[in-house]
DNA sequence: CCTGGAAGTTGAACGTGTTCGACACGGCGG
DNA sequence: CCGCCGTGTCGAACACGTTCAACTTCCAGG
């Protein structure tokens, strides 16, 4: 079957020339699922795409936005936005990662003059969700193709695995940076576990209705004291116990 | 009675008259969304439809199941399974409801023999396992579209607020009928909290990979006697503060 | 120059969820 | 007996994500 009807398109590729190779070596990159680029002309079709959809991802919502919208917009054929991108639902991977890289970006100026725990807890989270918050809406809607456990697109994955990595090392550098005192055992699992907080944060954050997420901020703001407060118990006499209960429970459950 | 061939059936209905209103007073049901039954032939059809799907889900899980074929080995038309559910979605929050209701119904025997608080706990959450287990093939992957906030099927909607109900006041009666002694400020907050921590287990049971899921027993056994332990200790003088907090804390943030 | 093949590009076709206008059924008022 | 109308039912049609075989571009090696 197939049948083609009309044999040459004559004309294919619209912006064309460009030979020059030039930059964008973009470091660890490695999304998997679609062609690497190889080639310049490559290199900038890939990124066309990526931008156009990402435009209209944030002006329609991901739902409304379209393979073929997308496609169109950038002036390439449905299959070429397939050649580079697995799915749909893989491009949504390179929102992540940008958002990775800015998170880190505004949360260095509070890590490089704080030494309070707290604090600098307070300060990556906060530039966490400030990181997402233009893109609330339609982060919202992408949130639930994550959610499927076996979806490469799951913050668990390891498809997703140099993504979250950095930003465990952030919540690294919150701690160790800091002038707390914490139980020598929890100081390596700690991290992992903030980094989980601000998993559950996010999660909070995604069904925020309130005006600006202001709820989310309250959230923020009220949780980290007790954080703060719950790692400075955790040398206390009565709390060892459930301070290695918990160690022990989270060493059995990490898969 | 399956394919359907002949353009005019004749004959519709299969056990058809049955005038007579009586049975079938499902108390709160509505599913929204998609008609409501209304004659004794549609309430067939439904639930024809219905246990189709519910069979199919399950055989070969829920991604796999077109509509088509739902309606194809129900004997009806696709329209029809339109007419009864609003979407393919829609088909799920049965799968919730029929959940709930055998959740409770295992749960009981512990409810109605047991005092102490964390084995009426741990009960609780077990049984809940339990119930889902048969599931998990298929609840992993329908579990995605329980996560979009914006859904009906998300667990925290107004339309899954019945289900949820019914599911707090399980944890609320593990409580009440518990010898435990709580801070009286946190015990009407408790249950609502404990089905927080319920949705968090769901959560990593959705994710667990290891064989029967013995990893999600083994957070079930793990955080019953912390939690146990925790809610004892918030009467504790050091804790006090740190239970106001959090407290003060859920009141701002309930939605 | 030519040519082979890898990289890139195309668009029709497929399978899916969902919609919708048309139709069938059955009881009720005329 | 007839026509009406609400409840059900039908299936073609639509929009979308995705696939794929055919095609173009481009350059290294002869």
């Amino acid at each position: 079957m197939t049948d083609r009807s009309v044999p040459p398109p004559a004309d294919a590729g619209g912006a064309a020339e460009q030979t020059g190779v030039g930059g964008a070596a973009g470091a660890e990159s490695a999304t998997a699922a679609g062609a690497e680029p190889v080639t310049a002309r490559g290199e900038q079709t890939r990124k066309l795409i990526l931008d156009t959809a990402m435009r209209l991802f944030r002006e329609r919502g991901y739902a409304q936005t379209t393979m073929r919208a997308v496609a169109k917009e950038a002036g390439v054929a449905v299959g070429n936005a397939y050649y580079y991108f697995g799915s749909k639902e893989h491009l949504i991977q390179e929102f992540y990662a940008e958002t990775s890289v800015e998170h880190r970006s505004r949360a260095t100026r509070v890590l490089a003059t704080e030494t309070d725990f707290a604090e600098r807890l307070r300060g990556v989270l906060h530039a966490g969700i400030d990181t997402m918050t233009p893109s609330h809406e339609f982060a919202a809607t992408f949130f639930k193709t994550a959610a499927e456990p076996t979806s490469p697109l799951s913050p668990f994955s390891s498809e997703s695995s140099p993504t979250r990595e950095a930003s465990i090392a952030l919540f690294r550098e919150a701690l160790t940076g800091s002038t707390a005192k914490v139980d020598p055992e929890l100081r390596d699992e700690l991290p992992e576990l903030l980094w989980l907080a601000y998993m559950g944060v996010i999660l909070y954050w995604v069904y925020d209705r309130s005006t600006d997420q202001t709820k989310t901020r309250a959230l923020i703001n009220g949780v980290v004291p007790l954080i703060d407060r719950l790692v400075g118990l955790s040398r206390l006499r009565v709390l060892r116990p459930v301070t290695r209960d918990v160690l022990g429970l989270i060493r059995t459950l990490r898969q």
